[in-house]
DNA sequence: AGTTTTACATGATGATCATCATGTTTGCAT
DNA sequence: ATGCAAACATGATGATCATCATGTAAAACT
C-alpha cells in the first residue's frame, strides 16, 4: 500500500490538524497515537515514519494551532475605525468560544500542558506566542510602544484567564459572570 | 499488616496530600495511581479501599488543595493599612510561584485538567472557587459591593492567566516580562 | 481471650500506552 | 518495463494504566 508523494503530503498534514485538535481538547496526556492516527483515517503504525516522536508531534501541533490562530486573529474585520480591541474580546470571551475548545485559542488550551512538556513544545509554544503579543500590541491603547507592550501582555494574561476559568466552572451563571467581567474589565482600561 | 485507626485517617490524609502536589504539577493524567500511592509511603493495593475511584481522589485533591490555597491567602499578613492587594499580588505573580507548580495555586495549575476531567473534580473546584473571589473581593478597590465582585473576577483572571503564560514560555526575559505587565497592570485599576 | 474486622500488601486482570519490526503495495526514478 | 524505495498496514514489544481478588496481620470489639 503506497500513496502519491502528494497524498503522503496531504496524509502528514491531517494529522497534525487532527492532533492539534484533540491535544487541545484533551490534553498531551489525554490522547494515544493510535486513537490520533485513527481519527486521521489511518492506522497506528505509519506514525514513526512521519514524526520521531509523540513529543515532536506534540511541538509541531502546537505550532500549528498557533498559526493558524493567529493568522484568523489577523484576517479579523479589522472594523476600521472601529474599536477593534472590544470586537476581539468579544469573540474570544463567548460562550461560542468557550465551547469549543479542540477548534479554540492553543494558548488558554494548551499552555499548562506545554509548561508540563517542556522540550520543543515550549520553545515552539514560545515562538507561536509571540506573534499574538504583537497583534494585541497594536489593538491596545497606550501613551508609548513600552506602555501598549505592557497593555498587551496583561491583556493577554486576562484574556486566557478568563477563559480557562469559564471553562472550569462547573456552574454556568459564575461562568458567564467571569466573561463578562473580563469583557468589560479590559475593554476599558 | 494492619494499622491504628488514626494511622490510618493519617495515611489517607498523606495520600491526597501527595496527590494534590503531583496532580497539580504532571496533570491528572500525568501520574497514575501507582506511584502516586509509592510516593504516600504505600503501595497500590490499598486504594481503592480508602478511594472509589482515581476520578474521585482527583476531586478530593482538588478540594484540598483549594482549601489550603485560600487558608493561606487569609492568614496572610493583612498589611494592615497598607495594600494588601498589591502585597498577594506581589507574591502571586513571583518566580518563586511561578517555578513551585506542586505547592502554588491549584485554580492554575489544575483548571484546565478540571474542564477537561469534568464530574466531581469539577464541583469540587468550583466550590473551592467562590472563597478566592470572595476574598479578592474585598482586597480589590470598587464604589458598589458589585463593581468590586467585577473587578475581583477579572483580577483573579489576569493573575491566573499571566501564571499560566510565564510557565508555559520558554524565555525568561519574555516570562518575567509578563509577570511584570501583570503585576503593574492589576495594582493599578 | 477469642473473634471479627479492617488496613494494607501481594499479585493478577485486561486495557492502553509509545515505540519498533516487518510485510505489502505501489508510486517513482531508471 | 524493472528495480528501488517510500508510505502505510499488521502485528508485536514491554511498560504502564486503573481496578479487582485475595492473603495477612494486628487493631478493635466481644
Amino acid at each position: 500500500m503506497r500513496v502519491s508523494k502528494e497524498q503522503a503530503a496531504e496524509n502528514r498534514r491531517r494529522v497534525v490538524e487532527v492532533a492539534s485538535a484533540l491535544f487541545r481538547e484533551r490534553g498531551f496526556n489525554g490522547i494515544g497515537v493510535a486513537d490520533l492516527m485513527k481519527e486521521a483515517g489511518l492506522t497506528h503504525g505509519g506514525f514513526y515514519g512521519q514524526f520521531a516522536s509523540k513529543e515532536d508531534l506534540a511541538a509541531e501541533a502546537c505550532a500549528s494551532a498557533m498559526e493558524a490562530t493567529a493568522r484568523r486573529w489577523a484576517e479579523a474585520p479589522g472594523t476600521k475605525g472601529d474599536d477593534g480591541l472590544a470586537v476581539m474580546l468579544e469573540s474570544y470571551l463567548s460562550p461560542r468560544h468557550r465551547a469549543h475548545s479542540a477548534a479554540g485559542c492553543p494558548i488558554a488550551a494548551l499552555g499548562v500542558d506545554v509548561a508540563r512538556q517542556g522540550g520543543v513544545a515550549r520553545s515552539a509554544f514560545t515562538r507561536g506566542l509571540r506573534p499574538f503579543i504583537d497583534m494585541l500590541q497594536r489593538l491596545v491603547p497606550g501613551r508609548s510602544e513600552e506602555a501598549k507592550r505592557k497593555a498587551a501582555l496583561a491583556t493577554l494574561s486576562g484574556m486566557v484567564g478568563a477563559l480557562i476559568l469559564a471553562r472550569a466552572v462547573d456552574d454556568p451563571d459564575l461562568s458567564d459572570e467571569i466573561l463578562e467581567a473580563a469583557r468589560t474589565s479590559l475593554t476599558k482600561p
